[in-house]
DNA sequence: CGTGCTCCCTGCAAGC
DNA sequence: TGCTTGCAGGGAGCAC
């Protein structure tokens, strides 16, 4: 699943489109199955004839301008689970089995937007304002998590707002509010890094670990995104470049491994239904910490790899 | 303002 | 072997 590295490699991959004008701006038969995109097929039309001016990365958010107004139409773009952009110069090629959105380039250069789960969003607005408004989680992301540098004061700030205090570290590193471009795997592998327990409280971290904390996101996400991403499952990038930072993960997906630090086996645990991984021995509970109420709403697994979910159908 | 729950999707691993 | 079940995941939208 792509994070803020996986994105941003998608990014700098689509940088070649920019400067490039807009031939043809189509939804797929497919997409079409889906409300998401029925909404989207009058505004998809306005993109014929527009400069893509700017590919920008905001979080896990991809946000395309479309000029020539610099304040004209604007893309929001989420990859989802598994959204992928696949750019050639071929139009006779089969399209991707789930292709959503197709984008010619009068350059001859066509992008395709491929997504199998269907998480990813492909929306256009008239205008950035429109965008911002309507689109309440790109306004409320926090910090870039990939940002050089960390700004650690204002990570600080954050987690000392009365709503990020009572969570546990697990939940408030998936919040995008907080940090930006943080997912499932980087929060797991910070937290290790960090050395602290993901069902650690905010409000009891102290000065240092809180600077702990923040360099681990910040050194987690910046090797992620200079080893070209975790290419993992279902992510691949335009070109498909393979990314490495898979081969370096110290604790996500390695439940009952041994830790590579210290041999304990790997545990997990589910935090709002979000798996967990941690070392037990490097990722020691608090001394004297409380805690032990929220165990109830993070438990831990028993059996390997599996979790007992909600019902659904 | 906030929290917590449900739904969106489909490939594929696991289980029978 | 072949079928069924349900997990994986981030975010939107809703009720309260």
């Amino acid at each position: 699943m792509p994070e803020g590295p996986e994105v941003e490699q998608v990014r700098r991959e689509l940088l070649l489109l920019e400067g490039q004008v807009v031939q043809q701006a189509q939804l797929t038969p497919l997409a079409l199955k889906y409300q998401r995109y029925v909404e989207q097929e009058e505004k998809i039309g306005l993109l014929r004839g527009r400069t893509l001016t700017k590919v920008e990365r905001r979080g896990k958010y991809l946000v395309w301008w479309f000029g020539p107004d610099p304040d004209n139409l604007k893309v929001m773009n989420h990859l989802g689970m598994t959204g992928a952009w696949h750019v050639s110069g071929q139009k006779n090629e089969e399209l991707p089995s789930h292709s959503k959105v197709v984008l010619d380039f009068a350059s001859g250069t066509r992008a395709i937007f491929d997504d199998v789960r269907n998480f990813g969003r492909f929306v256009v607005y008239r205008s950035a304002e429109e965008m911002m408004t309507r689109c309440e989680a790109l306004r409320k992301l926090g910090i870039d998590g990939l940002a050089v540098p960390f700004p650690q004061a204002e990570f600080e700030d954050l987690l000392a707002i009365p709503r990020n205090q009572t969570k546990t570290l697990g939940e408030v590193l998936l919040d995008q509010r907080l940090v930006a471009g943080v997912g499932n795997i980087y929060k797991s592998e910070a937290l290790f890094r960090a050395r602290l327990h993901p069902e650690t409280i905010v409000s009891e971290l102290g000065r240092q670990e809180m600077k702990s904390l923040g360099k681990a996101v910040s050194e987690v996400l910046c090797q992620a995104l200079e080893s070209g991403g975790s290419t993992i499952s279902n992510f691949q990038s335009p070109t498909g470049v393979e990314g490495k930072a898979q081969e370096w993960h110290q604790v996500y997906a390695r439940e009952d491994r041994p830790c590579l630090v210290c041999g304990t086996p790997v545990e997990r645990l589910v935090q709002r239904d979000r798996s967990t991984f941690y070392c037990p021995t490097c990722q020691p509970r608090k001394k004297g910490g409380r805690g032990t109420k929220r165990q109830e709403s993070a438990k831990k697994t028993t059996q390997k790899g599996r979790v007992g979910r909600r019902q659904r159908r």
